[in-house]
DNA sequence: GATGAATGAGAGTTCATTCAT
DNA sequence: GATGAATGAACTCTCATTCAT
């Protein structure tokens, strides 16, 4: 699952033609990209790092924010993933008993995801308010797909009584909104890799699944 | 309310000695900084929109970084003032009666203040884990000394069997990751001035408040 | 008259704020772009000719090209000055008897203009090919323009039997011709300051005025 | 005549061992020159407009300058042509009657020619100012032989009464220039492959004649 | 012979900052 | 206090050239 996961295996892999130096062009600036920013972080600091020729970055891509959008834009389609027609079937198919259920899967499916592309993903926040170019694909492919397959779910669980019959976009907000907050929260204030996540995580579902909890009061 | 809140009155009235310029100075570095970051606004640009020389940016502020730490320090003040001791006593002498109640106080209370500074609040969330001088104190000040006061209001409402028994720290994440997830996916996503804020608000204190409803099952 | 048409003079004196060092900039610009042609020339080098800073450079000019305009654009108004209206006016109200007598007239008046130009004009000739910003302008306004004016001077000598009857077209291009490929002659092959350029001149003049004498045989 | 005069034959089947590559480098190298200047012109456009790879262009040629050079040098031997001791004894061995009727042989003769080569030629007039190395060679081979040449050309028609007596330097330069002036007035102002250029210059050679007649009056 | 990845020097340009006025 | 010309370091990017394959 790491491999499938893993956004370098995925950059590097699907185009057969990557040399070995453009892979460390990669590394390096993702390494850099998420400490510093992308627009403190120089071309030059990146290819000392890398160990090439600053010349070599502009080979392979033309300009910076060219290396910017190849590092994340993959990102989107790797966020959308579990979302993707033929799983969320699957899912529906073989659905899960309880929207906690479905709620486990997803999140402990992305969590390797996050674990092991935490820097892109750093970057990915960090630079989406400033390139349209992220944020309209990321707007039309990812949030809007993401929550007209999402609300499926939800209607599915609603439908069974299981979850609170608030609309399906307040649903949706909120189960993200949590999960997309804690991760933001580990990366703006601590940026720590200790800590027990699967445990705070696993508190954090809880709290989603109570949140959702339908109202008998 | 609003301006005692309005962090530019409260940056620019604090320090009486303020020329109009340097006010100038202040709201256009607030508008491209939130616009575009702070990394790729230049000096030269600031100084245009706000009608001044380049130079009468450094008679103010000795450096760029200056400028910015004045801009966002205040922030840190402002997003602790309502837990500052006095006014915690104050609600715990005059206690809201439900945490629901606790809870919508403050919100309610921080929900102007993003409004008026939902400016400054970008650029301090954009730039903090780029500037240790910001991450440190505000680790050290705000999430610290917030996380204490409000671990006592926790533990207040706990003892009277309002809130769920989890541990204190998970109650105050979930608390802020959904307020703070929240404004984010506003900020991140839809940079929108319109919509239905009030309703979205408070559909967010009901799921929050439902989450950490006791369990009785 | 060399002050009144000296580049320079009109470059430096028409704005009022014109530096010291813009001034070195423009000297040493001119020089080297007459010397080494414009592509070849790099703004590091003429800031170090200039004893200037490469950035004081793009305060006063946005870019490279930006100063190649500024230095060479002047040349089309000040090639264009002996056929304003008034100027042609004055011409025929006063008429030379003779298509000579005005010839002489102009290629004198040109004569001092070049001289003092020479590198300006070394460096307009070179880079008109390659900059249609140069090319359109130069073809719509001077071209164009000391077209119609020469036609009417040239039909004013033919209709009294002074000049062979082609078509002005035709006249006016082998009397251009001849001058401007004897200037092009020199700054080509020869980039010389000596030898006896009035004689040259003189002779130039001459067959130029034979070429045109209308055919009587 | 064509094939005898083009100098891409010329070039490509002096030497045998002239690949395909070659051929399409120099074609492209040509093109670009003539459009956008030698300086301004990179070997990575010429490669691509090619279709080589950039390092098979420093397989043939060993510097960018080769390939100018190596584009250029031939001009003259082909310009000189012409005046070859030989080609000049045949001339007057079956010497035409008129100096008209010699200079119409010659333009004719040169017309094919700049027709054929007029980018190389437009290379050729761009670069000579700024290469010594094609500079001297020019002024030592081309104009010096040419005008001793066509000197004695010159007194030979003088001679006979035909021409007028200034010294054959005026002349010759005269001469030259009005061709000259002409085709580079072709290619600095309206680089137009349309036009009646047969009749124009026609007229050039007319006017040229007209101008060399000899004083009557 | 041909390739194209790699280079590092240097291109034009922008930058935060200084300082004489 | 305010200016804006000046700076030079640093920026992104391009260049002609090399060389292992």
């Amino acid at each position: 699952m790491s491999e499938e996961n893993n956004i370098f295996d995925y950059l590097l892999n699907e185009n057969e033609k990557v040399t070995e130096k453009q892979r460390r062009i990669i590394e390096a600036a993702v390494e850099m990209f998420a400490e510093n920013g992308y627009a403190a972080t120089s071309t030059n600091q990146i290819a000392k790092r890398a160990g090439v020729a600053e010349g070599t970055i502009f080979r392979h891509y033309q300009t910076k924010k060219d290396l910017l959008l190849n590092i994340v834009s993959p990102m989107m389609a790797k966020i959308i993933a579990p979302f993707v027609i033929k799983d969320v079937h699957k899912i529906m198919d073989t659905p899960y008993e309880r929207y906690e259920d479905f709620l486990r899967a997803i999140i402990l499916n992305r969590q390797e995801f996050f674990k092991t592309n935490i820097n892109v993903f750093k970057i990915f926040i960090q630079e989406i308010p400033f390139h349209p170019e992220l944020k309209e694909p990321f707007i039309e492919h990812v949030v809007k797909k993401v929550s007209e397959k999402f609300a499926l779910v939800v209607q599915h669980y609603q439908e069974r009584g299981q979850i609170i019959n608030l609309p399906p976009k307040a649903v949706i907000r909120f189960t993200m909104t949590v999960i997309i907050g804690y991760i933001i929260s580990q990366h703006v204030i601590f940026s720590e890799k200790d800590g027990n996540h699967e445990e705070e995580i696993e508190q954090t579902i809880q709290l989603i699944m109570h949140g959702l909890h339908p109202k008998e009061h």
